[in-house]
DNA sequence: GTCTATAAATAGATAGAC
DNA sequence: GTCTATCTATTTATAGAC
């Protein structure tokens, strides 16, 4: 019995991990529980005996997939490594995780309450992260906000001189200088 | 011929105002082209004597969208104007035209080419407009960041005075106190 | 717990009447 | 140009065998 829940729960986080992965990298909508799956080396079917619904997968994935993107970008030393650490083109290209902050902001806003805590439950670590560093509150929301947004809008971008104007541009922050 | 022409011209501009309008609302997985044409006053099968396929219309509905949103937010007099009309809780939310920049931020990422041109024109308008009012070119990328990004988070966030507070901190900037 | 098979619903795109 | 009807494909979720 003892066995069974943990080869269940090993089962489990292969799922949640694949699925932080593909949902970050394609969105929601274009990630099907049976990529998901694939991914993970099951088939279709043995999804529900370990969700209700694909939301609930996506409310996971989302706070694992955070957890996995941190252990990349956000446990650096400084503030200024950090930031710069997470506005790069490798970070924008599929290359290594992804944070869901930055790669699935517009697609949260459409899902259910569940998940939408989670991206907030999320959001106030990087924040609470930054402010650890010396940054008041309000800088460390706005340095936020360019490391999420300048990531988030270069994917959207189709030019790659602009994207690295971009990333550069929102490195360079004022309250960072003074510190 | 003169008149239907013109006919049909209005009758696809109010396909594409219905689109621009829906999908900033909802992305463009979550609405269907049944809804837009319902919306316009039409039904399905009449869609695709105006366009080949959805994506199309969406490339078009993106510049189309922000059109009508600059309209209502970028046309003030002064920078200071534009970003505070801009970073505003009723932009956020469902009233008036939505800016695609920030409402469709991470879902053009998914898209063709074509789309993420059309993102891309868009904002490098609204860039040229920071610039106008005396920006240097990295500040006016870092505040189109701040703006777009300020409210697509806030749209994700599950946290009303969580959301007041990152709008009006991204509004707070320094090279706009210098000018 | 995982599999195959299938149900049930949805949506993009096409065909043909008017 | 717009309509209704339909094709085709996809996908979430369920049922039942092992």
């Amino acid at each position: 019995m003892a066995w069974d829940n943990e080869h269940k729960e090993k089962t489990r986080q292969r799922i949640v991990a694949s699925a932080a992965k593909l949902f970050t990298q394609f969105g929601f909508d274009n990630i099907g529980i049976n990529e998901i799956m694939a991914d993970a080396g099951l088939t279709r079917g043995a999804f529900y005996a370990h969700f209700n619904t694909k939301s609930d997968l996506y409310a996971e994935s989302i706070v694992a997939g955070a957890i996995m993107a941190a252990a990349q970008h956000i446990k650096e030393a400084s503030v200024q490594d950090i930031v710069s650490g997470y506005l790069t083109k490798e970070h924008v290209a599929g290359t290594g995780q992804h944070c869901p902050l930055a790669f699935l902001t517009t697609d949260i806003s459409q899902r259910d309450s569940q998940v939408r805590q989670a991206y907030t439950t999320v959001f106030n670590g990087l924040i609470k992260r930054l402010q650890k560093d010396g940054l008041h509150r309000s800088q460390a929301i706005k340095q936020a906000v360019l490391m999420i947004g300048g990531v988030a809008i270069s994917r959207a971008l189709d030019d790659n001189d602009l994207v690295e104007e971009l990333l550069f541009a929102c490195q360079q922050t004022e309250a960072l200088d003074i510190l």
